[in-house]
Order: C-alpha cells, then sequence, then structure tokens
DNA sequence: ATTCTCACA
DNA sequence: TGTGAGTA
C-alpha cells in the first residue's frame, strides 16, 4: 500500500508517516516513481511508535526501545531488563515534572485567589 | 487523483 | 507538524 492508504488505515497523517521515515522508524520501499510502499507489517509498525510516543518517548528513544520489545498478545512489552530501568527513569522523571507542575498550580492559585480585578 | 520534496505571512 | 507550491 501506498502512504495515502497507511495513513487513513493508521489515523496518522501522511506528513507524520513521512516524518516517521526521517526519523528512522519506518524504511518503506520506493517505486521506480520514489512513492513509498508500505506492507501490512508497517500497520503494525505505525501503532507501535505511536504507543511509544504516547508513553512520552522521543524517535530517537523509540528507536532504542523498539528493538527491545516484543509484541505479545495486542501488547507492547519490553523484552530487555535495560529498557524497563531506562522506561522506570522516564516515568521517574515525569512524575518530577508533575510536582513541578503541581507546584506552579499551586503558585498561580494564590496570585489568583479571590482577587478582584480592578481595572 | 496521488505522491514527492522543499520551504515557511 | 500543518500547509502550500510545483512536479512526475
Amino acid at each position: 500500500m501506498r502512504i495515502g492508504e497507511l495513513a487513513r488505515r493508521t489515523g496518522v497523517s501522511e506528513r507524520a508517516l513521512r516524518y516517521y521515515e526521517e526519523q528512522g522508524l519506518l524504511r518503506p520501499e520506493r517505486l521506480p516513481s520514489g512513492y513509498r510502499v508500505y506492507t501490512e507489517l508497517d500497520v503494525a509498525a505505525v501503532r507501535r511508535v505511536r504507543l511509544l510516543l504516547a508513553a512520552g518517548l522521543s524517535t530517537a528513544q523509540i528507536n532504542e526501545a523498539l528493538p527491545c520489545m516484543v509484541d505479545e498478545d495486542e501488547l507492547l512489552q519490553p523484552k530487555c531488563s535495560g529498557l524497563v530501568d531506562a522506561l522506570a527513569a522516564h516515568r521517574d522523571r515525569i512524575e518530577e515534572a508533575i510536582g513541578e507542575l503541581e507546584s506552579t498550580r499551586a503558585n498561580l492559585n494564590a496570585l489568583i485567589g479571590r482577587a478582584r480585578p480592578v481595572g
């Protein structure tokens, strides 16, 4: 299938699909015309990428993680222990960020409080 | 009609 | 990442 069909089937824009290729996440064949050709496997590949992206990983991190993951009955799971640790570290950093955001929110709430607009 | 690359009021 | 341009 070409990029248009893959885009429809995955719900991912053609723009994003080309970007994933540029980032080494997808390696479609090329027709002599230059058109990209994807296989059924790419449909699953795009879903894995989206999942990892949704988990907050960068394309570079996804490239490192992907080869260390296995698709087992509908879910993507870490295959190497090192990856589990890296993912856990990533989660910890996110929790730190959440903590900072909560603090920022508290400061904003204090600033807003029962402020009465004057001008 | 589709896809491709490149560039950004 | 979207969008538009100019092609093949």
